[in-house]
DNA sequence: CGCCGCCTTGACCTGATGGTCAATAAAAAT
DNA sequence: ATTTTTATTGACCATCAGGTCAAGGCGGCG
């Protein structure tokens, strides 16, 4: 294990610091893109000097990457795994809500991963091609074995998985448009659970898991 | 009389050359962004100098809007109406197939849309706020009468719609990742088609529309 | 207190970037 | 053929971006 590597306590500091950064560079990102934001915006936006900014951060691409490092790390937690103990319609229906609520409470980690994997998943090529293909191969074996089972229709795991990841996701990436399309200024309680009930009724209808 | 009253109905070498820079900025802003792109990086892209690029568009800003226009009208043409005339099945069938056809002929226009959402749609909140809330109402209103006719289950019509728009984009827009976890290198030509099949099929059935 | 290592920050440097210009060539129009 | 309009392009410029630095502040520990 790694003792001295951990500055806890010692940063305090520092993790408030960076906490701070990463946040308005999160924003900063979102709305100029990577190349967009300057070390100058950031800094304004969170309230810090510039120079400031570089000394806990060697560089823009490094403030990017923590950026990119903690939504990686929020949504493997709050996603989790799918539990295939109760069947599929729990699966199922336990996945679109997880999702669902993300999209809903941390728009900004859906954004910025969105437009990463856009722009060519630059700086994720290794993320996807290794732990998200696998968790997806998983998934759908998962999925086929249900089919096998005949507990589901016939339906191809691998897109069933792109569709629940996209019909949710759509609700963070799009905010603009759908608030825009609706007439309204902000998201309110009730959508989560509205939207997941809408998602949760066609898809499960969809495989066949309701009538 | 010269009735080309209009300024822009120049000689054929103005359209060749603005062709063949839309062309190099869009696949530019799509992966540098619309700040990390350089005029520069356009020039070379196409094969023209740097002052060439400037004597067809007076800045930037105004190629992005060319390439915005350009993707709008693609997909206004490409698109058309929901055909109401067939009854729900019939407008969902050619819906879907419509949209997955867009995504994956002409993914780039989909990137770019989705860039300019995603960051707030600053260039676009006309476009959305007027055009397409209007073209979504009255394509929610039209379900909503298959709805009450009994034609169809009670699925909430501009959730529907959302849901079409998400599933069928997600293949043009998460092409990068869609194709490493499925260890490819580029879609091929059954993949329209085994795509618009699937989520046909999801949805048709998870509207009761089909059993 | 007094020291040491972390923090803070204004000033500074260098290269890149958006954009202009004027001079020249190529087309079109007459 | 001559004139007029459109294209092409290298050189140029002001600004701004990322990044460095060094001088000073601050906090905690003996």
């Amino acid at each position: 294990m790694n003792e001295t590597k951990k500055p806890n306590k010692q940063g305090r500091i520092r993790a408030e610091s960076e906490l701070k950064i990463i946040t308005a560079a999160q924003e900063e990102f979102i709305l100029q893109g990577y190349g967009g934001a300057t070390v100058q915006s950031i800094a304004d936006r969170s309230g810090l000097p510039k120079a400031n900014i570089l000394y806990y951060f060697k560089n823009k691409e490094n403030i990017y990457h923590a950026v990119l490092e903690r939504t990686l790390n929020m949504w493997d937690q709050a996603i989790g795994d799918i539990d295939p103990e109760h069947g599929p319609k729990v699966a199922i229906e336990k996945f679109i809500a997880a999702k669902v609520k993300i999209s809903f409470e941390h728009p900004g980690a859906s954004k910025i991963y969105a437009m990463e994997i856009i722009q060519g998943a630059q700086h994720l090529k290794e993320f996807t091609r290794t732990y998200q293909r696998q968790w997806v191969r998983e998934k759908a074996k998962l999925f086929q074995q249900w089919i096998d089972n005949g507990e589901m229709k016939n339906v191809d795991p691998v897109n069933l998985i792109f569709l629940i990841w996209s019909s949710t996701q759509h609700y963070a990436d799009f905010e603009t448009q759908i608030l825009q399309i609706m007439n309204r200024a902000d998201y309110e309680e009730d959508d989560i659970s509205h939207v997941t009930q809408f998602l949760t009724d066609i898809i499960l209808r969809g495989c066949g898991l309701i009538d």
